[in-house]
Order: structure tokens, then sequence, then C-alpha cells
DNA sequence: TCTATACTTAAGTTATTGCTTAACTATTGA
DNA sequence: TCAATAGTTAAGCAATAACTTAAGTATAGA
């Protein structure tokens, strides 16, 4: 059983490394098995095999396996997750320069 | 001089600590000094200096430091480097989706 | 002017991460 | 059946990161 627990730590801690964010670039254009995605980064299948482990584990990446390959492909809801904690700071944010537009406004017209 | 280089990179990995995600949650609310944020955390202030650092060097928090106190505020930058960085694959992951979509249709078709 | 406040900076320690090597299992194809 | 392929797992190492302590500077208020 795959874990996925998409937590926002999990995601932003996994997204916090640059070769997994290339996986995940590469992993965006289509499903890809794990030595295709290790070719061309420099360091070994092993390596790539523990960054796909905190991948899946943060709900970013899917895998199965078929025989002795397995296919990686992107997971939406990790994606989603760090989008939406992003998207409340934002909107949080945003709201409060509003508020205060309205209070500079208010004492204009005064 | 702030040090705003926003690239995806130091963007990423100042969200992965989750002490810098309750800041950005903090200032998110509105600006605040360094030792008010400092105040519920369980560390010391020299530990949210250093954090503060990181945020501001990749553009997600803006300080401004008048007399002896530095207000800190978000700096919507980062947080747009991120949101993009994440639209991007997710977009990208998408169309692949339609097309696939697109080709089962013709092959039903058939 | 003198003291308290609000940081700042440097140095050192500890914990976490990313990586490698090496030995192993499971599957495929000749 | 036997070798090559594809991935797994554990152990250990080295670099980085987060944190602390401690000593400093600059400003505010009495």
């Amino acid at each position: 059983m795959p874990e996925k627990k998409a937590d926002i730590h999990r995601v932003f801690h996994a997204l916090g490394d640059p070769t997994r964010r290339i996986i995940m670039e590469k992993l965006s254009a289509g499903p890809i098995s794990v030595s295709h995605l290790a070719t061309p980064l420099k360091i070994t299948l092993a390596a790539v095999v523990q960054h796909l482990q905190v991948l899946e584990e943060s709900g970013l990446v899917r895998t199965e396996k078929i025989g002795r390959v397995r296919t990686c492909s992107i997971d939406p809801v990790g994606l989603l997750v760090a989008e939406q904690w992003i998207a409340d700071r934002r909107s949080t944010w945003e709201k409060r320069l509003d508020r205060l537009g309205d209070l500079l406004a208010e004492s204009d017209e005064a």
C-alpha cells in the first residue's frame, strides 16, 4: 500500500530538494520508469529510489510496479496541497491589503 | 540592501522548513516585529533572525528597520514564484491527460 | 547620561539529509 | 536453466541545516 499522507509538512519538505523538483518536472511530462528517471541525473539509482520514497510518502508521486519495472507518475494530490497552502497565505495577505485600502479611502473622505 | 533573488530553489528551500512556514502564516495576518514573531516560537531570537534572513533572501519576506525595531511583512514575489512553479507542473500534467483522453475517444470511435 | 530594549553577529554543536557502496530479491528473455 | 535487467534495502559517511550561547551594537525612554 502506498504511503499517502500529503500533509503540508511532507509536501513542502519534499519540494525543498532540487533533485526532487527535477524529478517532478520530468514526471509532469508523463509516466516513466525508475531507471529512465535516474539516467540523466548524476546520482545512483539507489539515491533516486530514496527520493521517490519521499515523493510518494508526501503524495506528490504515485508508483506502480508491473513485473520488474516500477512506473512513476505525478500524483496531483500533493501539488494541490502545496498550491492550496500558498493560495491561503496570499489570500489572507491580500484581504488585509484590501481592508487597509478601505481605511485609507475612508480617511481621504474625511 | 535587501537580498531579493526569488529563484525557485531559494523559495522552495525556505518553505521546506516548518518554522519558516509558521512565520509566513503569522505574517500573512499582517506586519509584525522580530521579537513579537519570536515570542510564541520555542526557539531563541537569534534563530528567528536566521530564519528571517533565509525568507528575505528568497523573496518571501520583506523587512524594514525603523529605529531599533525591524518590522517584517509578506513579500508576494516569493509566493508567486512558488505558485507559478506548481501551476506549471499541474498544467503540463493536465494537458497530457487531455491528450490521452482525446486518443482514447478516437479509439472508441474506431 | 544611564539603563533597558531590540536586535545583530560569530562561533560552535547537534541533528538531519543526501549520497554512496554493497549485498540482495524478483523478473525477463535467450 | 541461467544470465542480464530492474529495482530494493541497509549501513555508513559527509555535507548541510537548525539551533544555541555569548558578546556585541544601536535606539528609546527615564
